[in-house]
DNA sequence: CGCAGTTCACCGGGTTCA
DNA sequence: TGAACCCGGTGAACTGCG
C-alpha cells in the first residue's frame, strides 16, 4: 500500500500513522468519520507487515458500547466497506486488517496489541462460514458443521461441534430440498436398481459424516426398524445433545457405517460397534414404550425417547424381516413404525379403512412373513386376516398388503355360534354382556340383542353396557347344528331341540361379535309375522335410530322415506357390488340395491299391515 | 529384527538365511513347518532392506496346489500367523514380506524375485476389497476404500489414497446417485459432458485453477458465473470479476451460507437471504422463511449460459410448465439427474407430480428404484394403481400393497401437546395467542381454532391476532395422557378429568404449529362422529371461505371439486416438495399430494355420512 | 298417539366455462 | 382449476289423517 493510497484524515494504515496523519498519536479530540484506504485483504501482495495495535482492529470494532462478536469480526463484514488497509505477507497465514470507525468520543488509546490470524486466503480462522476446504482436502473426517472453516490443527480427533445447520431442516423429510452442502448424496437418490432384500446397505453413505442430518434418508437399510422419515423429536434442536448409546450400535451386522442412522444419533459417523452385539441380537429400535393401538398415527416420539427406552414387545412388523426397508403396505394392524392411521375408534361407524378383525389378538401372528420369494404372483394366503372385514361388502378398500386374494373378492363372513331362542339370549362367555339379553324381534325376520334392562335403544344410549345393540338378520338357523352349545335356557338340550323355524340372522357387527361369540340364545314360538312391539327404536334396516314401525317394519326415517321413495318411483336397483351388502347406517346410501332388498327382507311392504301386525301383538 | 527373535528352523528371514539357518540354499529335502517370526510389518521400524527371492513371499503363498488369490495375499491374511518376517525401511512403499509355509515335497527352488510392494501402513494394495475392521476399530480417518482390511498401523495421518477408482467406473455425469463412497474427490464434481467410462477423470477442476478462495458451493470460485454444479466452463474467465457485493450481504450479520441458494444467484456463495433476513435469525439457518410452495423452482440455467448472462427473472422452465414446482427439487417430471438443466420436453401437457416410472407395476418388487433407462422422455405413469383398488377414500398410509410409492411419502407432522376441549382452548404458552380461542370443530377430525371474538373466519380475517385461524386434524385424544397438563379452563384437572370421548386431532400445518405449542385446549361431549355445524365457513383444506360441508368436512367449492375429482380419477400424487406443504387459498394448486393428504386429514371422505353427522347434532 | 305423506335444506355428482 | 349452476337423492322436520 502506497502512502498516497491513503486519502483518509484519521486513516491508521502505517504510512498515515507514521506521518502524524493517523492515530499515532493521543487524540485530543474525538476523530470524525473517515473515509478509509480500501484496500483489499490479500488482493494485492501486500508485502510490509509490521505490528500494529490490535486494537486498530480489534478496539475499533469493539467501539460504541456495541461490540462485535467474534462471527461479526469475519472479512466478509470487514470488507463492506470497513476495512482501511491490511497488511499480510503473499500466503501469510497472519496479518494485519485495519479497519475504520470513527473513534468514540471516550475512545481510550491502544492499549492492546496483536495479530490477527488470517488463513493463507485471507480469511480469518475466527470466521467459521462456509469454506469448501475440507471438502478439497479430503477432509472426510471432519466433524464439523459443513463449510466450517477447518482449524489448522484439524484431525480426525476433533470432535464434532453439535450445531449443525440442517437441523433447522428437521421437519423436512428426505431428499430435501435444501441438503447441507456437505451431503454427498444426490438429492432424492435411490437405492441402485437391482435393489432386492439381499441388496447390502449402500457403501457407507458419505452423507451419513453428517451426522446430525435430520430423519429419513431415502435409503434406510433393512434393519432399520425405525419409521421411515420418522421426526425428531420435538424439541430436537442443534443443542440437543448426543444421545449417549446409540440404539442403532446394535446393529452389528453390517460392517461399515450404517447408511441409517437415528437421528438422534449424535456419535461420529463411523462409531464402532459395540461388541456384545450378534446377529442374534433383535433389530432394536425403540419405540416409545407408550406406542400402542391407541398412539397417534406419526406422532413424534415423546421428548423422553432415548437409546435406553427399551423396545416395545414385538412389534409385529419387525417379524418381517426378510424384507428390506419398512416395507410400503404394512399390515394394518400394526400399530408401530410408518403413517399407521387406524382410527382408535374402531367402530361400525369408522370410516373406511379401519376395523381389525375380530379374530386379531395379540396371540395373531404379527405380520406374517412373506416368503422370501414373494412376489405379485404368489398366490394367495388362504385366510386373509383381512377377511373379518366383513362389515365390507365390497372389495375393501385397504387389504393388508399380504393378502394376496383377488381385488374385490367377497369377504365371506364368519360364522358365530349364536343359537336363536325366543325372547332371551344367555350370553356366558361374553363377560361384558350381561347375562340376559334382550332378543327382540324387529319384524318377523330379524332380532335385535340387547341387554335385558334395555326397552329403548337410541344411539346415545350405547346399549348393553355401552355397547351398540347388535341387528342380527339374515343368518340361518340350521347353521347352528355346527356349533357347539354352550348352555344357557336351553343348556343340556342341544341342537335337536331347537325349533325348526328358521330365522335369517346375520351378524353384522364385527366389533360386537366377540361378546357375543359362544352365547346361548334362544327365540322361539314367534310366528313368522309377529313381531315384538317392545322392540328397541332400532331401524332393522340399518341400525339407525328408529322413529317406530314404517311399512311394517321398526326402521329409522331414512329407510322409511328411502323405502316409500322407491316404493313410489317402482325402483329397480342393481347393486354395484356383489349383491350381499350389509346394510349399515353408514353405508346405507351407497347401495340402493341391497338397501332395498334388506327392507323386504325384514318385511316391510307398501301395502302394510300395520294394524293387522299391530293386531296381531295387540290381540 | 533381531536374529535371535527368530527361532524358526527354516526361517527366511536374512538373519536366518545369513547363517545358513534359512533356505540361502537348496533345500535337499522338503522343509517341515516352521514356526516364525512374528514381527509385525511396519510395526517396528525394520531397517534392513535386501532383496529376496520374490518367491519367498509368492512361491510360499502360492505353494501346494491351492494358490491363494491376490485377495487372499493380503496383510490381514498374512497376519493371520503365516508371516514369518519383513523388511520396510520406515514410510517405504516396498518392502518384503516373508511367509512361512512348510515347503511341498516337490517345491522348486526359488526362481523368481521381486519386491512386494506395500504401502506405507503396511498393506498391500492388492488387497482391495471388503473387511470390517475399519469400522470395528473405529478407523474412521480410512482414507482407503471401504470394507478393507485395516493394517494395524493405519492411522490418522495416513494420507488419503489419491486414486479415487470410483472415477473409472462412473459413466454419469456429475453428482451420479451412487458414488462410492470411497470417492474423495470433491462432491458433485462434475465430469465433462461426453463423459463416459473412459473419460479420464478431471484432476484439478478447471474451475478450481481460478479461484483463489474456498467458498460454499464445493469448489466453485466466487467469480464463477455459472450455475452451481455447472460443467466446466465455456466462456468463464479468470478476468471475470466477481460481481460487486451482494445487495443481500448488507442485511446480514451473520455469515451463513444457505444451502438453497438459488441457480440464478449471482452473487457469491454465502451471502444472506433477502429482505426477510434480518439479526434475528439465527445463524445458520437455512431456507427463508418466506419461500413456499410458490417460490420458483431452483432452476438450473441453461447450457448457454454465460457470465453476461443476467439472471432470468422468470425461470424460463416456468414458461413450460403449467404449475410452479418444487423450488430446490426440480420438477417431479424431471428425469434427469439433478441440477440438471431443463430439458425441452417439458410440456404444459404433462401431467404434474407424477413420479412412478412407466414399468411400475404390481411385479416391480417395492421400493425399487427407477430404471436406469430414465429419461426426460419417460412418460409417467398414471395414478397409483393402488388407488384404482380402492372404493372407498382413505389415508395414504394404508396404501395399496402393490403401490411402490415409498412407504411414507408424506412428512410424519410432530404432534404438539395438546389437548382439546369442547368449544375453547386456553393458549399458555403460545404468548401471541389469545388467552381464550374458539375451537371449531370442522368436521369429525379436525378442529379450528380461533379468537374468542370471532365467529366467523373469512380469509381477510386473519382470525386471532392477525393470524391464520389453525386447523388440527387426526390427533387422537388418548395421547393426552402423556402430556402435561398445561392448566387452562381445566387447570388443575388433569388427564383424568378429561372426558372420554375420542377426538381425533392432528395438527398438521406445523408452521402454525408453533403457535400453540404447549396450549391447553378442551373439549367435550363432542362425540366422535360429530361435528360443530356452527363451524365457521372456512374451509378445512386450505382455508378458503367455505360453502358447507363437503364429503365429510367443511370446504370450499375448490376442495370440494378437487377432492371429488381425485376420487373420481383414482389420482395418485407426490408432492414435489417435502410432502408438508401447508395448504392455503393461494397455494392449494400448487401440490395435489399434500392437498389430498390434508383432506383426509381433516376427515373427508368419498363415502361420508354427511346427513347422519347432521343428524347428530341435530337431533 | 302412530304413521304415511310432504317439505326442503343439504349434499353428491355432473357440467360448463373462463 | 373453481365458480356457478343444475339435478336428484336424502332425511329431519313437519303436516295431516285415523
Ligand atoms: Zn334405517
Ligand atoms: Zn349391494
Ligand atoms: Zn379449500
Ligand atoms: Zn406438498
Amino acid at each position: 500500500m502506497q502512502r498516497s493510497e491513503c486519502a483518509a484524515r484519521h486513516c491508521l494504515c502505517p504510512p498515515c500513522a507514521a506521518d502524524g496523519r493517523g492515530l499515532s498519536g493521543p487524540e485530543t479530540e474525538p476523530p470524525p468519520a473517515v473515509s478509509v484506504c480500501t484496500a483489499q485483504v490479500g488482493a494485492a501482495g501486500l508485502s510490509d507487515v509490521a505490528e500494529l495495535p490490535w486494537d486498530c482492529v480489534w478496539t475499533r470494532l469493539h467501539g460504541y458500547g456495541k461490540p462485535l462478536t467474534l462471527d461479526e469480526l469475519d472479512v466478509g463484514n470487514v470488507l463492506l466497506g470497513m476495512i482501511s488497509w491490511a497488511l499480510a505477507p503473499p500466503g501469510a497465514r497472519w496479518g494485519f486488517i485495519s479497519c475504520s470507525f470513527p473513534l468514540p468520543p471516550s475512545a481510550s488509546q491502544p492499549q492492546h496489541s496483536g495479530l490477527l490470524p488470517l488463513t493463507d486466503t485471507g480469511r480469518s480462522p475466527a470466521h467459521t462460514t462456509s469454506c469448501d476446504s475440507r471438502i478439497e482436502q479430503g477432509h472426510s473426517n471432519c466433524r464439523h458443521a459443513p463449510n466450517y472453516t477447518l482449524p489448522v490443527t484439524h484431525t480426525a480427533d476433533t470432535p464434532p461441534i453439535t450445531h449443525c445447520p440442517s437441523l433447522t431442516l428437521q421437519t423436512r423429510p428426505q431428499s430435501h430440498p435444501a441438503r447441507p452442502s456437505h451431503c454427498r448424496h444426490t438429492p432424492n437418490h435411490t437405492l441402485p436398481v437391482p435393489h432386492t432384500a439381499d441388496t447390502p446397505p449402500i457403501t457407507p453413505c458419505p452423507s451419513l459424516t453428517l451426522q446430525t442430518h435430520p430423519q429419513s434418508h431415502p435409503a434406510r437399510p433393512s434393519h432399520c426398524r425405525h419409521a421411515p422419515n420418522h421426526t425428531l423429536p420435538v424439541p430436537h434442536t442443534a443443542d440437543t445433545p448426543p444421545i449417549a448409546p446409540c440404539p442403532s450400535l446394535t446393529l452389528q451386522t453390517r460392517p461399515q457405517s450404517h447408511p441409517a442412522r437415528p437421528s438422534h444419533c449424535r456419535h461420529t459417523p463411523n462409531h464402532t460397534l459395540p461388541v456384545t452385539h450378534t446377529a442374534d441380537t433383535p433389530p432394536n429400535h425403540t419405540l416409545p414404550v407408550t406406542r400402542s393401538a391407541d398412539t397417534p398415527p406419526n406422532r413424534t416420539l415423546p421428548v423422553t425417547h432415548t437409546a435406553d427406552t427399551p423396545p416395545i414387545t414385538p412389534c409385529p412388523s419387525l417379524t418381517l424381516q426378510t424384507r428390506p426397508q419398512s416395507h410400503p403396505a404394512r399390515h394394518s394392524l400394526c400399530r408401530h413404525a410408518p403413517n399407521h392411521t387406524l382410527p382408535v375408534t374402531h367402530s361400525a361407524d369408522a370410516p373406511p379403512n379401519h376395523t381389525l378383525p375380530v379374530t386379531h389378538s395379540a396371540d395373531t401372528p404379527p405380520n406374517h412373513t412373506l416368503p422370501v420369494t414373494h412376489t405379485a404372483d404368489t398366490p394367495p394366503i388362504t385366510p386373509c386376516l383381512s377377511l373379518t372385514l366383513q362389515t365390507r361388502p365390497q372389495s375393501h378398500p385397504a387389504h393388508h398388503s399380504h393378502c394376496r386374494q383377488a381385488p374385490k373378492h367377497t369377504l365371506p363372513i364368519p360364522v358365530h355360534p349364536v343359537v336363536a331362542g325366543r325372547g332371551w339370549a344367555g350370553a356366558h362367555s361374553a363377560p361384558r354382556c350381561t347375562p340376559n339379553m334382550c332378543l327382540f324381534l324387529v319384524s318377523n325376520q330379524a332380532v335385535v340383542f340387547g341387554c335385558g334392562e334395555c326397552t329403548e335403544f337410541s344411539p346415545a344410549d350405547k346399549g348393553c353396557e355401552g355397547r351398540e345393540p347388535v341387528v342380527l338378520s339374515g343368518w340361518t338357523w340350521n347353521s347352528v347344528s355346527s356349533v357347539g352349545w354352550r348352555g344357557g335356557l336351553n343348556q343340556g338340550q342341544g341342537p335337536a331341540a331347537l325349533p325348526q323355524t328358521t330365522v335369517k340372522l346375520t351378524l353384522t357387527q364385527c366389533s360386537l361379535l366377540h361378546l357375543m361369540d359362544g352365547m346361548a340364545v334362544s327365540t322361539s314360538a314367534l310366528g313368522p309375522d309377529e313381531f315384538d312391539r317392545n322392540a328397541p327404536r332400532i331401524c332393522g334396516v340399518c341400525g339407525d335410530k328408529a322413529t317406530g314401525f314404517h311399512f311394517n317394519a321398526m326402521t329409522c326415517e331414512g329407510c322409511k322415506g328411502f323405502f316409500r321413495r322407491s316404493m313410489k318411483r317402482k325402483a329397480s336397483f342393481t347393486c354395484p357390488f356383489n349383491g350381499s351388502c350389509t346394510i349399515t347406517k353408514d353405508n346405507r346410501r351407497h347401495c340402493q340395491a341391497c338397501r332395498l332388498k334388506r327392507c323386504v327382507d325384514i318385511g316391510m311392504m307398501k301395502e302394510c299391515k300395520s294394524t293387522d301386525a299391530r293386531a296381531a301383538l295387540h290381540h
